[in-house]
DNA sequence: GCCGTTTTCGGCCCGACTGTTTTCAGTCG
């Protein structure tokens, strides 16, 4: 993950050329590292095979930003990165990220009390020594320890499936108030990106007030971090920051089209907006002081020549360039093709499993349950498999509306072999193959393994295809290039893997995948009834990725889809 | 440091909230 890695150095780099008061420099450092944290390709690539002048070619790159990534590629290193870090006090632009800190206030805290890190802070802050600064005052220091504390307490980002929910439930709470006209989730939640940092809402009222005053009194909020006229903040009880922000009835589109972004995308809106000259900001597209358009997000796009674009789609990943495909929508599912039951680590019988599948209107399922030598403690023999396959042979005879297919989760081995025999594969009707223990290998190796293990004949979908789990582990070294070539040519399928913290393939390998002709499926990997709906979140990446339907081989018919495996 | 259908120089998104210096700078999204 290069881009990651190129991409946080330049964001420190601007922090710290920032808090140097050096002009303009950090803001082209932040657009060049969050033009290249959202690239679909990777730089090491770009520069292979284009150079220095592909490197440019990247939105905010120039000749000096594109030698420094050469340097990064050649050497793993950026000297003039380095020679800023070492001529900062050690873990001073941590002090960047404490909320309510910027550039001014920490070069300020350096030169009048010799702050030069956090712990220094915290005990300056203890000793209460920074409200003698001129321009600081008891509450400014109040609200500096209470960020440290909740940047402490909760540097990680929530998952999707566990914002989600929770902004659901305020989102219908506040739809119920009668000042209350429309509301509508915003944000990165509203994009459906795979981890969230807040969630933000917005709604239109006739009583602005009222509604502020109702909302941070609900018995889910823990603590106010600011409330004015037309917007508040809270911190809800599962330590979720939630911003509210209410607008009038005839800005609703502008304004939604502003707080869901991507801040990216909006600033690129913006920018095109002056070229057309408007002006875009949450209360309208404006002509000189005239609006134009700000009842709707469409008429905004419309009237800037775009037709309207999906929230998903909303990351400026060429959606402002060029033409938007069909993207999938969150109905066309019609079968869920990765699940266990309770024979191995899931919860719920075979029977619960294909019959809540069939309430969410799913015409057929595959039992996929793990095979022996999977990280879980107990897989299946073959010959429990074998069992397993007569089991659901009778239980289609019996049950009716759903096709339940036998299937397997097939551990990868370390030698790049199947954990079955051949000829026991061959009775399945859907094989899953994956990787679940020794991640810990070279990208060479782990990319042999894996293609090794694909060749079988039988094997038709990989699943979680970089094993990541978010916030807990990051994906095993791979190179996807290969595995998607080799995906394209032999006709196998990757899978989108819709569990909350896996997401695997994210957003930008989807991308990358379909970019390479390769075909996937979405699947929930259930473990139990509940988890079924979870797909949600695995079609909402798809739409991130920019697929179609026709990308997307479990959106076809059961005869249909048996053919493409 | 980047970028260009008014510019190779001189711009760089826009507005709200907070706290403090009581008229506005700093910070955030």
């Amino acid at each position: 993950m290069l881009n990651l890695e190129i991409s946080r150095i330049f964001y420190e780099i601007a922090d710290i050329l920032e808090i140097k008061e050096v002009e303009w420099k950090p803001r082209a450092y932040r657009n060049a590292a969050r033009s290249i944290e959202s690239l679909t390709k990777d730089v090491k690539e770009i520069y292979k095979n284009e150079g220095l002048k592909g490197l440019q070619e990247i939105p905010g790159i120039g000749e000096a930003l594109a030698l420094k990534i050469e340097e990064y590629i050649k050497t793993g290193k950026i000297h003039e990165y380095e020679k800023l870090k070492s001529s900062m006090p050690k873990g001073f632009s941590e002090l960047m990220n404490i909320s309510g800190l910027g550039p001014k206030k920490i070069r300020k805290l350096y030169k009048e009390l010799d702050i030069k890190n956090v712990s220094d802070l915290q005990k300056a802050i203890q000793k209460r020594k920074l409200e003698n600064i001129y321009g600081f005052g008891e509450k400014t220091e109040e609200n500096i320890f209470k960020s440290i504390e909740l940047l402490k307490e909760s540097k990680k980002r929530f998952l999707l499936g566990i914002a989600y929910p929770i902004a659901t439930l305020v989102k219908e709470k506040l739809q119920k108030l009668k000042e209350v006209n429309q509301v509508e989730i915003a944000g990165s939640l509203r994009r459906m990106q795979e981890t969230i940092g807040d969630v933000d809402i917005l709604v239109t009222s006739t009583n602005h007030k009222k509604v502020i005053e109702t909302f941070v009194k609900f018995p889910e909020v823990r603590r106010i971090l600011a409330k004015g006229e037309t917007r508040a903040s809270v911190i809800l009880e599962e330590d979720i920051q939630c911003d509210l922000r209410v607008v009038n009835k005839n800005q609703f589109g502008s304004a939604l089209q502003y707080f869901t972004g991507s801040k990216d995308h909006s600033i690129a809106l913006r920018k095109i907006a002056i070229k057309k000259g408007y002006k875009l900001s949450e209360y309208g597209l404006f002509k000189g002081k005239k609006v134009v358009a700000s009842r709707t997000e469409k008429e905004i796009y419309n009237k800037l020549g775009f037709p309207y674009i999906e929230p998903e789609l909303r990351e400026n990943r060429g959606e402002l360039i060029k033409k938007i495909p069909n993207i999938i929508s969150y109905n066309e599912i019609k079968g869920d093709l990765h699940i266990h039951t309770k024979a191995t680590d899931g919860t719920a019988s075979i029977l619960e499993m294909a019959n809540a599948a069939k309430s969410l209107g799913h015409e057929y399922i595959a039992i996929t349950d793990h095979s022996k030598s999977s990280a879980i403690v107990n897989g299946l023999s073959e010959s429990q498999l074998l069992k397993q396959i007569e089991e659901i042979k009778n239980l289609n005879k019996k049950i009716k509306g759903i096709k339940i297919l036998s299937g397997s989760e097939v551990n990868i081995l370390k030698n790049g072999d199947l954990d079955y025999s051949d000829n026991i594969l061959k009775k399945l009707d859907v094989v899953l193959i994956g990787i679940h223990n020794g991640f810990k290998m070279s990208k060479q190796d782990m990319t042999k393994r894996i293609l090794n293990a694909l060749d079988n004949e039988n094997a038709n979908i990989l699943v979680h295809p970089t094993g990541r789990l978010l916030n807990q582990r990051a994906p095993y070294e791979v190179d996807l290039n290969k595995i998607f070539k080799f995906c394209s040519d032999k006709n196998k399928i990757l899978e989108i893997d819709s569990s909350l913290d896996r997401l695997d393939l994210n957003d930008i390998n989807i991308k990358r995948a379909i970019e390479n002709r390769v075909k996937l499926v979405i699947d929930t990997d259930s473990h139990s009834v509940k988890s079924l709906n979870n797909i949600k979140y695995g079609i909402a990446q798809a739409r991130r990725g920019w697929c179609t339907s026709k990308d997307i081989v479990n959106t076809l018919p059961l005869k249909e889809f048996l053919k493409k495996i």
